[in-house]
DNA sequence: GATATGCAACTGACCGGTTGGTTGGTTAGG
DNA sequence: CCTAACCAACCAACCGGTCAGTTGCATATC
């Protein structure tokens, strides 16, 4: 059995990943995240320093992930729409995550890196509003918050919900769509 | 001290409304319910069995407010959404609690109740667009998951969102134009 | 190239406190 | 006096976190 730090941090964050994903912070077991991960227990508190910051290091890793591949577009936001509803439908384990973040953090806990990007999205929202890019309807951050909620409603419907969704192709139509609507294309 | 064994019980539920919707099923405990609810732990037990007993007595308490208090109108969605938004403005913990539902409990476990009205609305909905009150762009389904989701869109924002929230009337106005714009009103 | 040295990576066993749940008995009210 | 309501005290299992000690590996020394 080599040795290797590296491989070791990577493991017990993807461990990590699916446990938290999968019940949260309070039900998560870092026992189990050990095991999963194929080391002992005490290297997770090496290397994270709790199970807190395994949380933390693990939700970053997330929204890193999410900002660089998703990207946004203040100029066609559908496609931005469906670009988020492909995100989530690849990481349903991601869209969890970011709901337990939530739920289980107190608020004071914020990433600097989402709210710069949210800044930096809203500013672009307005440019493109004052040069009627994109109808003036919705303020800058009621059209991220509705694009958002939209693009992942179907995920986010309660479980009595689910057999009734229809396939991915036609789920994801529907989310460029409702997006398309609320800017009269 | 007076003996009220149907207070006690009501105690007991608001008091595990609070502590779950605060912290969910992991994150509860069961001691603390007890204290605020002014009872001993035993008593608890006697009357709802287990902490999960107890969760779903809370979660079916609140469906069951929520279904008589909102009720629906396929023939008027906009208000419709109005009136969910309303309803989670008045009782923030109640979507939580939902939230929570969804993440925590076993997709096998479903309320009957939810189930039902789910399918009445689903017919009522495709019975609007026959009779061409309400256009046929999305399939009812669709439908019901957009307008969930924008009804409640600015409570799931990320915290770091939360600095920009525009005062509630605006907010509200937002969710009700919103789904007008999806109906092409 | 054999051996000593230092150090980071890793581990098994353990700990104190907490948690959901129980029990045997007490008390109020009819 | 009987029953339902209530409670203090208790318990076993669990859980996050720690620690003394071991192991593998790179480098220095002869």
């Amino acid at each position: 059995m080599q040795r290797d730090a590296e491989r070791t941090r990577r493991q017990i964050l993807a461990a990590a990943t699916e446990e938290f994903a999968e019940r949260g912070i309070a039900g998560a077991r870092v026992d189990r995240i050990a095991t999963v991960a194929g080391c002992n227990k005490a290297m997770l508190y090496a290397y994270y320093g709790s199970k807190d910051g395994l949380f933390d290091a693990v939700f970053t890793a997330y929204v890193e992930l999410y900002l660089a591949e998703v990207g946004f577009d203040a100029e066609d936001l559908p496609t931005y729409a469906g670009r988020v509803f492909d995100y989530f439908e690849r990481n349903p384990g991601h869209l969890r995550l970011a709901t337990w973040y939530r739920l289980e953090r107190p608020a004071s806990t914020q990433l600097d890196a989402v709210v710069a990007v949210n800044a930096e999205r809203l500013g672009a929202l307005e440019e493109a509003q004052s040069a009627g890019e994109v109808p003036a309807d919705f303020s800058p951050v009621a059209l991220l918050s509705l694009i958002q909620s939209i693009a992942t409603s179907w995920s986010t419907m309660n479980p009595e919900y689910k057999a009734a969704q229809p396939a991915r192709a036609v789920r994801r139509q529907a989310v460029v769509k409702a997006v398309e609507m609320l800017l009269h294309r």
